[in-house]
RNA sequence: GGGCGAUUAGCUCAGUCGGUUAGAGCGCGUCGCUGAUAACGACGAGGUCGGUGGUUCAAAUCCACCAUCGCCCA
């Protein structure tokens, strides 16, 4: 006996259950005891911050990510799945420093940093019981009580491991850094900081300084002649007149023409005084529209290596390479769009990169304050402090401007409209400066950053080469360090005289300081107090976090506590175990977040070395060499909300999933999640979609489900005994192809991580298939008296496939499969696993695969759809019995299948035969095409002329040739052409006095002469619908007997005698009496104009 | 400014190697069917396949440019 299954279900209600179910039996706890022959899958937990309230982009990624492990476990694999969670970074210091209202990070300082981490931390976990209760509801099942968290000790721990590794390889080095930094709060902003602080429409100068070039230098290129007297400038163009003090070098476009041109002294003169070099194609931008003609013109190669003069002097520091300095370099990113084609390199304010490229020294011009350095002046200016001195740089614009053009090295001034970052909180302009940073040498193993990047599978493919490979190719050093607060400190200590040494563990320190640390908090401020001699010199710490990237790109080591040859026996086996991942999944907006940080990490641990770049292998090569932290990645789009926006906690337009959850439950969400598109594509979120998921899909799962169960129950079938699948009906055969087809689909789709398909393909099945053609088909036979083979056949078959289809949802619908499940398999086999989850996942039977019966069946479906087509325009109803049907389908091998099935369409179009036409009989006019996929290309140009042709032939002769199996010759331009049968498509007309209906090679015709045989047969129908729904409303069950009363008219009285048994039978009476019956429900109905009385009583 | 992706019916999406009349579900209208179904079926309205150009006998599909949106980077 099956648990009653009411028509009508509240899924969220259902699914409470069913966690209640899963606690009390510990299910999640055995599916990672349960046997695993096919050894672990690995998954990786992206660990959230947990400093807000979860929304539905959040539901999406643990909707994708639990789906896998559930689904490698039923497939027999050991799927742990610890959780995580991240917990330091700006995003946080920002929330507190916002609690606090500050907006500098000396504010922070004066507030004491130990306070200021210790509202840190605590917030950090502020919502952590909305995230795990949301967690636990949408049934993502995830170890989060054995959770990683960034800020423990042991992982910081982990991270310091990861980090001495990389020093001890030269991969971690300290270096300048070119960053936007904030002069008023002396702070570097963090990249998405400084998109905040963008503003459009900023007024900034525009200047054109002019750079004397080194005569001598031209002459010797045959540019200039050498006794040619006037002065000769470079012109350049810049924004920044105060970096014009920290130029070193100017750009060229090597592959660029450049022209010599004379011209007045500034913009607006008219003697042609002096000499200039600039591109050519912007002469007229830069000298007006009438310049004069360019006295000769080169490419910007020819300007490599040509001196200037420096027009303002900086800060060049001891070590800097002068004498490398103010010469002309080829670099192929000078644009041509606006300036002069010469760019004006200022390496310690933005083009540190192009500075170091070349070889340019590194100058300076303001402090970190914002403030004009006394070293700058101008050239001939005397010694001491120079006239710029404390000035705020952008006051210094001005001034600079002004003085050189006084000196005749300023060629025009304007002003330009462009977008400049602010800093946001206090609308101060940023500069862009070169700091000290430090990095990790990723460029180093770029070749190898991309070759294991090829290994990984990308869920979009085109995120491999695309988005992801870009940014690999593109690669620059990672800068690690951050002057921040919350964060993983970085575990280098340095002594005044600035030697540096890295430490990889607590331990380290420990000796080093000759003091227990195990109590030692590793956040700021302890760890800055802990200081030690060494060789008579004090070691501090340096003042930086690191990149928060970089703690969880480090979570599958720093998870397990590793420390290389230091971790103890379980460590090491955990990481053995645990490493790389065979699954992650993230929204897109990790490609350079934690993909990247994973991937990179990876790499550089399992780096198999490089002897000819005298290049040590890793530390975990010999674990796994040349390997990135992951195989399989799907790369989830953004749910954006109804209207198509970002979801964002400032525009207040994050959905929440709780009321969905409540209303539909978590599967429909979840189903919705997977199934509406691809996982890459942005999702517009919509609760109404999700309902329509609900009624379309599980509503119509539910009730074939609770069919099922209704009549299993009358009936109790013995289902623990089947009937072999060669010895039931056909339709039962094909129901169990279109299974096991079903089956082998869906484990190819979730074996290459396509849960989209895998949804609708499972959705497809249960709605067209299962519910609306094997169901509708054949509720006879459950509702028929006799208790016969055919009966038992199609409980075993729909059991089966109710059970199959159970499984195959577990991992995605993991409620919904359970209750199913539970009810209809454990009922019958007590022995079967606890659970779906612990269920082995189902093996496709080949054998009952058929290709030919899944066809034949396609086609009797495609056949009726035209016959009640062909039925509504014939003005008979379907209870109305016809006499025939002619059809006619694409080939002789449908054919054949059809006629197997001939049955079913007798049946759901209610005629009395079935007329097979022959495909090509000659039966009435064709209309004739080419079959241009398959000639088309041979034929080419001569299609035109083929479809006029065909226009003119008469069908009937090829369909003639056709059954004749004779070539048709057709002469087209006066070439003959010859074409066999599968060069056309033919399509019957349809057939005049018949209600025909047709479609691309299908047709149905219905033969309406009636007899009055069928007549009554229909009239006889009819009546057995109203007492049916007179049943109905008088609210008796299914399977209730009744006595039966009956007031007829005279005309039905043969019908109703005729048909007497089929009419008790039917409608399950016992007696039939003509007359209203006492104690009864009686009701008056008028069917086609007649009227009848009927009464029905229990028996 | 650069990169990646998207754009097909009112909404959500399919559309294979370029091939004949571009499909489905929801929604809307009309009619029908119903003792599993809160369903189902038939018919209808609804499409410049984002735009422009090109390649081709043939383009939603291939190419170029442009527009809009999203994401990432500068």
């Amino acid at each position: 006996m099956f648990k009653g299954v009411p028509a009508t279900v509240d899924f969220p209600d259902s699914e409470q259950r069913i966690i209640t179910f899963w606690q009390e039996r510990s299910i999640f706890h055995k599916s990672l005891e349960k046997d695993s022959p096919n050894g672990h899958y690995i998954f990786y937990e992206g660990p959230p911050t947990a400093n807000g309230k979860p929304g539905v982009h959040h539901v999406i990624s643990r909707a994708f990510k639990d789906l896998f492990p559930r689904y490698k476990t039923m497939q027999g694999f050991r799927v742990s799945r610890k959780g995580g969670w991240d917990t330091h970074g700006l995003p946080v210091e920002i929330a507190i420093e916002k609690q606090l209202g500050f907006t500098s990070k000396a504010q922070v300082e004066a507030f004491g940093i130990e306070k200021f981490n210790r509202l840190c931390r605590k917030s950090v976990f502020e919502y952590i019981q909305d995230w795990n209760r949301m967690t636990e509801r949408i049934g993502f099942w995830l170890d989060l009580e054995d959770a990683y968290i960034t800020y423990d000790n042991r992982y910081i721990e982990s991270c310091w491991w990861v980090l001495k590794e990389l020093w001890t390889r030269g991969l971690l080095v300290e270096d300048y850094k070119t960053t936007w930094h904030s002069p008023s709060s002396n702070t570097t902003l963090a990249s998405h900081e400084v998109s905040l602080g963008y503003r459009e429409d900023v007024e900034d100068p525009s200047v054109f300084p002019k750079f004397p070039a080194r005569v001598a230098d031209l002459a010797d290129r045959g540019l200039l002649k050498s006794h040619e007297g006037r002065k000769c400038s470079l012109l350049a163009w810049t924004t920044t007149p105060w970096t014009l003090a920290a130029n070193t070098g100017l750009a060229v476009r090597p592959d660029a023409r450049y022209a010599l041109v004379e011209g007045p002294g500034m913009r607006g003169g008219t003697e042609a005084e002096e000499l200039y070099i600039l591109a050519e194609d912007l002469l007229q931008a830069v000298l007006g529209k009438e310049h004069p003609c360019p006295l000769t013109t080169f490419p910007g190669s020819a300007l490599e290596g040509i001196e200037y003069q420096p027009i303002l002097m900086g800060r060049v520091p001891d070590s800097g390479g002068v004498e490398s300095g103010w010469r002309v370099v080829l670099d192929e990113f000078v644009s041509l769009e606006d300036g002069t084609g010469i760019v004006h390199l200022a390496p310690a304010y933005g083009d540190l990169d192009l500075g170091r490229k070349h070889g340019l020294p590194t100058a300076f011009s303001v402090d970190l304050t914002g403030k004009v350095l006394p070293e700058v002046r101008p050239l001939d200016a005397l010694e001491g402090a120079g006239p710029y001195t404390g000035a705020w740089f952008k006051d210094a614009d001005a001034l600079i401007t002004q003085d050189l053009a006084d000196r005749g090295l300023m060629f025009a001034e304007t002003t330009v409209r462009h977008a400049y970052p602010f800093n946001w909180r206090d609308g101060t302009p940023l500069m862009n400066v070169a700091k000290r940073s430090w990095y990790i040498r990723t460029t180093h193993l770029k070749k190898q950053l991309l070759a294991n990047n090829d290994a990984i599978h990308w869920y979009p493919d085109n995120v491999r080469t695309g988005r992801f490979g870009r940014w690999l190719e593109n690669n620059v050093d990672w800068a690690l360090s951050r002057e921040r607060f919350w964060g993983a400190p970085l575990p280098i200590w340095e002594s005044e005289d600035g030697e540096q040494i890295c430490l990889g563990s607590v331990a380290e320190l420990q000796a080093l300081a000759s003091r227990d640390l195990s109590d030692l908090d590793l956040h700021r401020p302890y760890v800055d107090k802990i200081t030690f001699e060494r060789g008579g010199k004090i070691y501090r710490r340096v003042p930086y976090t690191v990149d928060v990237w970089f703690e969880s790109g480090a979570m599958p080591y720093a998870q397990q506590h590793y420390l290389g040859k230091k971790s103890g026996p379980r460590e090491r086996a955990a990481l053995a175990e645990n490493f790389p991942a065979d699954y992650i999944c993230e929204a897109v907006d990790q490609t350079r977040g934690w993909f990247y940080s994973l991937h990179a990490l990876a790499t550089l641990l399992t780096d198999g070395g490089d002897k000819a770049e005298g290049r040590e292998p890793g530390p975990l090569a010999e674990l796994a060499t040349n390997t990135s932290a992951f195989k399989n990645v799907i790369v989830l789009g953004h749910i954006v909300d109804e209207q198509g926006e970002k979801m964002s906690k400032s525009k207040g337009n994050v959905v929440d999933p709780w009321p969905v959850l409540d209303r539909q439950g978590a599967d429909a969400l979840r189903w919705y999640l997977y199934s509406t598109s691809p996982p890459e594509a942005t999702k517009r979120f919509s609760a109404n979609l999700v309902d329509e998921v609900l009624r379309d899909f599980f509503m119509t799962l539910w009730n074939s489900y609770s069919f099922f169960v209704l009549y299993a129950n009358l009936d109790k079938p013995d289902l623990a005994s089947p009937i072999s699948v060669s010895e039931r009906p056909t339709i039962d055969r094909w129901l169990l192809s279109r299974l096991n087809g079903l089956t082998e689909q869906v484990t190819d789709q979730l074996d290459v991580y396509d849960p989209t398909g895998a949804s609708r393909n499972i959705r497809n099945f249960v709605v067209d298939e299962l519910s609306n053609w094997y169901v509708r088909r054949n509720r006879r036979r459950f509702w028929k008296s006799a208790n016969d083979a055919d009966k038992l056949a199609a409980y075993t078959t729909l059991h089966e496939a109710l059970c199959t289809v159970a499984l195959l949802m577990a991992p995605m619908a993991p409620f919904v499969s359970e209750e199913i499940y539970q009810n209809l398999m454990r009922t019958v086999d007590p022995t079967a696993p606890e659970s779906v989850h612990l269920a082995s996942w189902p093996a496709v039977d080949k054998g009952l695969i058929d290709g030919d019966l899944d066809r034949a069946m396609a086609a009797v479906i495609r056949l009726v759809e035209l016959g009640r087509s062909a039925r509504a325009r014939s003005g008979f109803k379907v209870r109305q019995p016809l006499p025939e049907a002619l059809i006619r389908v694409q080939s002789d091998e449908e054919l054949s299948g059809v006629k197997q099935l001939e049955a079913q369409v007798l049946e759901e179009l209610n005629v009395k035969r079935l007329t097979f036409l022959d495909p090509t009989a000659d039966f009435v006019e064709y209309t004739v095409r080419p079959n241009l996929r398959r000639i088309g290309r041979q034929l080419g140009r001569m299609i035109p002329a083929l479809k006029a042709a065909l226009q003119e032939v008469d069908g009937k002769v090829i369909a003639a040739n056709i059954r004749e199996a004779k070539p048709t010759v057709i002469e087209l331009e006066g070439e003959p052409y010859s074409f066999t049968a599968e060069d056309f498509l033919l399509e019957a007309k349809s057939p005049d006095g018949f209600a025909a209906v047709e479609d691309r090679g299908y047709l149905t015709a219905l033969n309406t002469e009636l007899t009055p045989d069928l007549v009554r047969e229909g009239q006889l129908r009819d009546l057995i619908r109203l007492i049916q729904n007179v049943r109905k409303s008088a609210g008796f069950e299914v399977s209730d007997r009744i006595d039966l009363g009956l007031v007829i008219p005279v005309e039905l009285r043969p019908t109703v005698a005729e048909g007497r048994e089929t009419l008790l039978s039917e409608v399950l009476a016992e007696d039939l009496s003509f007359g209203e019956l006492g104690q009864g429900h009686s009701e008056r109905v008028v069917s086609d104009g007649t009227e009848i009385t009927i009464s029905v009583r229990k028996r």
